[in-house]
DNA sequence: ACGATGATGAAC
DNA sequence: TTCATCATCGTA
């Protein structure tokens, strides 16, 4: 059994979105083929104060998509050559989403991108089937005992504030 | 430890 | 229009 995840899971409060992406599978469908990999770890970037957030500095054009509705992808280049798959959270206008840092097997927010095929094209489109891009739940039962918050990777410029807060969550 | 590699946003 | 900065990775 599997449900896709719909806006209704992803309009809720970052964090607790972030907690419960674990244990849920991201999946892919190119063609005939759709590949899936249980996510295993992820970080929170969580509204217009968080100055790790590139919502921090207000709407641009490329964080549109962070301001938009629940359950569509914000897609992004860093370091001129890596894609960063980021899920949107919470209310329409509340600038907040979920990084998908890695999945079973693979680690590392570029390397996910990479194996699944990620890039712009997936940008501010909604995760569904019909896009290509979604995530479903499959049944795993993830115990809150299980789930290791830490600080966010690679947001020193944030400040000790935000730098420090535990909005990194992975299993094991 | 550091270079790759280019879009972004802020300053000028 | 220029410039420093980056939600990173692979090689050393």
């Amino acid at each position: 059994m599997s449900r896709i995840l719909e806006s209704r899971f992803f309009n809720r409060p970052t964090l607790a979105v972030a907690h419960g992406l674990l244990g849920k599978y991201l999946c892919r469908r190119r063609g005939r083929r759709i590949i899936r990999a249980m996510i295993t770890e992820v970080e929170a970037y969580d509204g217009p104060r968080d100055k790790a957030s590139h919502a921090s500095r207000g709407r641009t054009v490329r964080n549109t998509p962070m301001f938009g509705p629940a359950g569509h992808w914000y897609v992004y280049l860093t370091y001129g050559m890596h894609w960063m798959a980021n899920i949107v959270v919470g209310k329409r206008g509340y600038p907040a989403a979920v990084l998908i840092r890695g999945v079973e097997g693979i680690n590392g927010p570029a390397r996910v991108t990479k194996y699944f095929k990620i890039d712009k094209r997936f940008n501010s489109k909604p995760a569904a089937r019909q896009t290509g891009l979604w995530i479903e739940e499959r049944g795993v039962r993830i115990k809150r005992s299980d789930i290791k918050h830490s600080a966010r990777i690679g947001i020193a410029y944030a400040g000790p504030v935000w730098s420090n807060r535990r909005y990194r969550f992975h299993l094991n």
